[in-house]
RNA sequence: GUGGGCGUAGCCCAGUGGUUUAAGGCGCCAGGUUGUGGCCCUGGAGAUCGAGGGUUCGAAUCCCUCCGCUCACCCCA
């Protein structure tokens, strides 16, 4: 019968499913205004440089998995695959730099990327993210991380593992990556495919690698946080004293890698407890040369994301309690032309006061419309029929103690105003 | 892009010794005397058995192709 599916990747989000993501997103609003950051929301498609340039081309998301169309001017567009790109572009553009540094910002965006669908993975997902823009200063990346910790924990989560990693800046980091390629050239034979193109393409990305030959490359590779130069180490350094100052518990995994150019010194990543999954369900760092990257001139940045889809997957496999959505408490029912008009009329006039009603439609039986207020769960039901209207009053039944008086339909609002 | 598993009503599923009105449960709708819900009882609607082709007197069932879903790899949130 349906002519048409929905999209490969993508996800309706039906009704039941909707107090998951209200749970999610009034956490994260929460914890943002506890913090002090602001909301910033960008459009869902930008100029496809702003990515190519900041995520880096030769990047899997840059050249194989961006939505990407010319519009009707022949301009090339992409829809957005990542967040923290076009809130810097925004940065720049409206000039948040004469603001007081840093500018805390944090956002909502849906973002795209052609990619196999699987388990916590789609085209289109939802992810919350925090940026902090305009300070290098390593209090600030420690404020991110615990934000990011703080969140999580108020999510009702357990068993989460915060895993923390320093990959250098452009002055450390090129020497690190040499030291690096040198050592999987001495075993490249035994590594696995993947690992050879690796090694060549985005060779931090080895040390990534899930399969069992390349593990003892991994283990006796060089780390990159004995090749930082002083003010990368000072600054790693100074990080780790704020987090245990604040009782973060965070591990140092030399093998914590990012998948996206930009980033600088501190990388991130909040990781699940379950196994065979995508159990990444945010990471972040900091990006100090992406600003200057966008034509602004040198700024320091540090932020973080998390996928709303793969959160929501660890709130159902932990069996989290999420309080449920407010609904109406009031159902009204009505017998006959007359109440109807009456139904209508009453139940515009207590929302338009504020208070939440759902009527009966059609012309069923009272008994079939009492069971619909049963199986909505109001606790009240209003009954109008011929003897109401004629005496300006309802029936007013408790559906939980089956109590059940007539009052003057005037009474009804200010007896619901109360509770 | 690569590899595994799976496609029967909105949901969960029976049925693959070829012959059935394609069964059952949940949910939905309606009834169980006058205007009263949850439990129970009865009834109803709802499926071109993922799509197309083939074999056969006869296919949900066997064969081929396609599509979709799902899981893993890659990549990433």
């Amino acid at each position: 019968m349906p002519l048409y599916k929905l999209p490969r990747g993508t996800l309706d989000i039906l009704p039941a499913e909707q107090v998951y993501w209200e749970y999610v997103k009034h956490k994260a609003i929460a914890l943002c205004q506890l913090y002090g950051y602001q909301r910033l929301d960008t459009p869902a498609f930008e100029d496809f440089n702003l990515f190519a340039r900041s995520m880096g081309e030769g990047t899997d998301i840059v050249d194989k998995e961006m939505y990407t169309l010319e519009d009707k001017s022949g301009k090339k567009m992409s829809l957005r695959p990542e967040g923290t790109a076009p809130i810097c572009r925004a940065y720049l553009e409206h000039g948040l730099y004469n603001l007081p540094q840093p500018v805390r910002l944090y956002y909502f965006a849906t973002v795209f990327r052609y990619e196999r669908p699987q388990a916590g993975r789609y085209r289109q997902h939802y992810q919350f993210g925090f940026e902090a823009i305009g300070d290098a200063d390593p209090a600030l990346d420690a404020e991110i991380i615990s934000m990011t910790w703080h969140f999580c924990l108020s999510l009702g989560l357990k068993g989460l593992c915060l895993q923390l990693n320093s990959i250098g800046c452009k002055v450390c980091r090129p020497h690190y990556l040499e030291n690096l390629k040198r050592h999987y050239s001495a075993c490249l034979t035994q590594l696995c495919p993947d690992c050879k193109a690796r090694l060549i393409r985005n060779p931090l990305r080895l040390l990534d690698c899930k399969k069992k030959s390349c593990q003892e490359a991994i283990e006796t590779a060089p780390k990159s946080i004995n090749y930082l130069c002083q003010e990368c180490k000072a600054h790693f350094e100074s990080i780790q004293r704020y987090l245990e100052l604040l009782g973060i518990p965070f591990k140092v995994s030399h093998r914590l890698v990012r998948g996206l150019d930009y980033y600088t010194r501190t990388v991130f990543e909040i990781q699940s407890p379950g196994e065979g999954i995508q159990n990444a369900l945010g990471g972040g760092g900091r990006y100090d040369e992406l600003i200057e990257e966008l034509g602004g001139k040198s700024t320091a940045a540090v932020g973080f994301a998390a996928g709303m889809e793969r959160i929501i997957l660890n709130l159902k496999r932990q069996n989290v309690s999420i309080p449920a959505l407010p609904r109406p408490s009031i159902f009204i029912a009505y017998l006959g032309d007359e109440a109807k008009a009456e139904a209508i009329k009453l139940a515009f006039k207590l929302r338009q006061a504020g208070i939440a009603a759902i009527t009966a439609m059609g012309g069923r039986s009272l008994k079939a419309q009492l069971r619909q207020a049963n199986t909505f769960g109001t606790s009240y039901s209003v009954i109008i029929g011929e003897d109401e209207v004629k005496s300006q009053t309802v029936a007013l039944r408790n559906m939980t103690t089956k109590e059940q008086k007539t009052i003057p339909s005037t009474k009804l609002e200010e007896l619901f105003r109360r509770d």
